[in-house]
DNA sequence: TGTAAATGGGATTACAATAGTCCTATTTAG
DNA sequence: CTAAATAGGACTATTGTAATCCCATTTACA
């Protein structure tokens, strides 16, 4: 649960690559082999970086990919989103706002549902392909609050 | 992506049945009509809520289910966790911590995500069932973080 | 100007995970 | 004794993900 999709992983190991390495354009094929992914699992999720403009191509012999910007300007956010993998965490929160549910109307998990995932999404928003070329990324002292026991004490 | 399982949202469903319908213990049967769901599905993940003590059973005639605590000691964590469904990013990322991916120790993705899954963590223990209950959950200002345009220009 | 190496992309298949069902045992109030 | 409830194993059906197949297009360069 609460996984990212191969495509996604696959999309955000080669723009890590890309950004690691970057001798200029770089193949498909040499990120699929330096990564031992599948190639043509791996080309869809990059067309999809270039359709989304994170990425540019270049076509033919001696063709490849290069970012289109700047590590510290590309979020997470925007590599998911550019798989077209929407995040909802329940399925009432699909980008047209419908919720068809049989709960209908008086649905006590929507909203509160939509909160988490809009929390979900500032941190997938706030972390660039940057910080995750780093080995860490926390901005906050996560630890801290983890091991604050929930059960311990009153949270209201 | 990044959806909860039908168990855990079931499961989210019939805590906060019982949290704001306190008349006492509440039958599993009368919990899956009320909310509409399959009463035999919905009888597993009270189960596992009971095996994890956030409900406590009754058997027999006149049984059924109790909260076992107040609904401000009840995290989101705590339901979705006693449905045995692991949370992990990606799949290196499970709790014995071994990671046999192909790309072993010069993994990029493993750390990065750890941090990713740790903050997403904090959130589901930081949230309540009485948080839940209520409409309303934020306790930061989501909106104005999520504005933020990351690239500085239009991403949306 | 032909060809090899690259991207672009639709269609299909294989597989795994999730969701849901079925059935039977056990418990217990009346 | 029995009806109504929980306990739980085993199975099936469905869906979504992952992967493959195949062919079209582009382009550097011998």
């Amino acid at each position: 649960m609460f996984k990212l999709s191969k495509k996604v992983e696959y999309a955000i190991l080669a723009v890590q690559y890309m950004a690691m390495n970057s001798k200029g354009i770089v193949s498909a094929k040499e990120i699929a082999e330096q990564l031992n992914i599948s190639f043509e699992f791996l080309s869809k999720a990059l067309q999809k970086l270039m359709k989304n403009g994170i990425i540019e191509s270049k076509q033919g012999i001696k063709g490849g990919y290069v970012l289109s910007r700047p590590a510290t300007l590309i979020s997470l956010a925007d590599i998911i989103n550019a798989q077209n993998d929407e995040i909802k965490v329940v399925d009432c929160l699909t980008e047209d706002s419908e919720c068809s549910c049989v709960r209908e109307e008086d649905c006590t998990l929507r909203s509160p549902m939509q909160d988490i995932q809009q929390r979900i999404n500032i941190i997938l928003k706030s972390t660039s392909l940057a910080d995750i070329c780093k080995n860490r990324v926390s901005l906050i002292d996560a630890n801290e609050i983890l091991n604050y026991k929930f059960e311990g004490k009153s949270n209201e």
